[in-house]
RNA sequence: GGCGGCAUAGCCAAGUGGUAAGGCCAAGGUCUGCAAAACCUUUAUUCACCGGUUCGAAUCCGGUUGCCGCCUCCA
């Protein structure tokens, strides 16, 4: 049984074969680093990151590149409102993104290589593609023969002609067609820039990727994902510039996540509809904004408003609950396994229910009820007089190695002294051994206000941040 | 105009031919000094609407309506 994956190139499941046994390339549109990221960028950071982790699970060795644009009218222009240079602004923000994306259990890439830090390469890909045909040189610009290259359309399954009516024309006749897109852009008085054959200047939007990916991971590689909004035309121009110059295919498979609406409409800076993780992770848990994206499949729209992420967060937190009071429970049980191979048997067929949900387009969104299973069972187990703690500890396996792979974490961080706690918990045990529960309920209080929540079992206390 | 997506319970959301997962909310019950956590039960004869194909359709085909997206920087 092997991996589908939902291929925007021919707009179905494909089986996932890489190009190399047991490796997997892949290469994720990063972001411009311009202002923070919002929700809606984070999403291809969660469902990417997503992806490569399942992949790494089922065995595959994946090399894993995601870029930084950190040159472009959007940084020339913060750069001069904020009375800075364009270095200045993108490594501010780069730093800020590492930082939002991280809270959010994203892995690191293997590289994130920056628009500036490929130069050479981005200039020395245009070069070849002006000495294949494939490109020009105007005015001090570089633009891409769009209709020399005969596939253009495919990924976004537009037929050339059809677009014509839609591009827009620039003024003046700096371009032979206005199709052609450029991939050179010379430079204005004052603005930044960089040395080439063709004057000074900087690169367009779309070669720094095809370069990028080239220069990492080859000509062709496995997986090439970003948000659908880069389908066209970036990951198209894309395709153009690298089929054009390298003569095989980019990308076996093309992956686009779908958006995050606000009010059924798309977030978007430019529709400044957005919220900024760096804010929200002030007031909330990073790891539901995750759970949140992962309760819905990567490829269909979520709409985003307050009382989904509460809602959410109310489940996240029956998942933690759950794992939390197995764990509490190991602590008081014994080794008696008598039925544990029963067990077993039950906790491998969540697993492979998990792994059979992920197979499919990695639907997290029925991974994620295959968690919410496990809780219920777990909790069911609990409530047993007795308890094994091989089982215990197998459930325990479990939740770790799915939550893993899904990027979530489910053990809080400490700040509270254990001891301490322990300490009142027994002097709150004793009051009520005496029915002093004037005292007890003081000591439980006096707990929750340190976010401690203290739980009356059968079995004795528990306790729990909150 | 071209290309595409979506419409499933009060809310969120899986399901793409075999008789509606899961979560939140709500109601009742069990447990309990109180509380928490949890468990059990109840909650869509029905999947926007109209036709068709089929033994059988939320799922396939045709049409209708509504919403959204891309074609311009955008994840």
């Amino acid at each position: 049984m092997s991996i589908m994956i939902y291929n925007t190139l021919s707009r179905q499941k494909e089986a996932f074969v890489p190009l190399e046994e047991g490796k997997v390339r892949m290469y994720v549109c990063g972001p411009t680093v311009y202002n923070y990221i919002h929700i809606g960028n984070a999403r291809p950071a969660i469902v990417f990151d997503t992806v490569r982790r399942y992949l790494e699970y089922r065995g595959y060795e994946v090399k894993f590149i995601s870029n930084f644009t950190d040159v472009d009218d959007k940084l020339i222009r913060a750069a001069k409102e904020l009375g800075t240079d364009v270095p200045t602004v993108a490594q501010r923000f780069i730093d800020a993104y590492h930082e939002d994306v991280c809270a959010l259990g994203v892995k690191e890439a293997h590289h994130h290589p920056r628009v500036t830090e490929t130069m050479p390469e981005i200039i020395d890909f245009i070069a070849q593609l002006i000495d294949k045909g494939y490109a020009y040189e105007s005015q001090g610009d570089v633009y891409f023969k769009t209709r020399a290259f005969n596939g253009y359309g495919k990924l976004s399954h537009q037929s050339i002609d059809d677009l014509r009516s839609g591009a827009r024309i620039e003024v003046g006749d700096i371009k032979q067609d206005p199709l052609d897109f450029a991939l050179w852009k010379a430079a204005k008085d004052g603005e930044i820039f960089w040395e080439s054959p063709w004057g000074k200047g900087r690169p367009g939007w779309h070669i720094e990727c095809s370069a990028m990916a080239k220069k990492y991971l080859g000509d062709s590689i496995d997986i090439h994902g970003g948000g659908q909004d880069l389908a066209f035309p970036h990951h198209e121009n894309e395709i153009a510039q690298s089929e054009a110059l390298n003569e095989v295919p980019m990308a076996k498979y093309w992956m686009h996540n779908g958006y995050i609406n606000i009010n059924n409409e798309k977030m978007s800076k430019s529709l400044g509809n957005f919220v900024l993780v760096h804010d929200m992770i002030k007031e909330l848990d990073p790891q539901v904004i995750r759970f949140f994206m992962m309760a819905v499949h990567y490829r269909n729209p979520i709409n985003f408003n307050n009382e989904l992420l509460e809602s959410a967060e109310v489940s996240f937190t029956r998942i933690k609950t759950a794992y939390e009071n197995v764990k509490h429970r190991l602590e008081i049980s014994a080794n008696l396994a008598d039925d544990a191979q029963e067990w077993e048997t039950k906790l491998q067929q969540f697993k492979l229910r998990f792994i059979k949900e992920m197979d499919d387009d990695f639907n997290t969104a029925n991974a994620i009820s295959v968690l919410f299973d496990i809780a219920r069972e777990a909790n069911v187990y609990l409530q047993s007089e007795h308890t094994s703690s091989t089982i215990l500890s197998s459930f325990i396996t479990l939740f770790e190695e799915i939550t893993e792979v899904l990027g979530l974490s489910l053990s809080a961080e400490k700040e509270l002294l254990d001891e301490d706690i322990d300490a009142l918990i027994q002097e709150r045990n004793d009051a009520r051994k005496n029915r002093n529960f004037a005292r007890a309920d003081e000591i439980r209080d006096q707990l929750k206000a340190l976010n401690i929540i203290l739980e009356d079992t059968p079995q004795g206390v528990r306790w729990k941040r909150q």
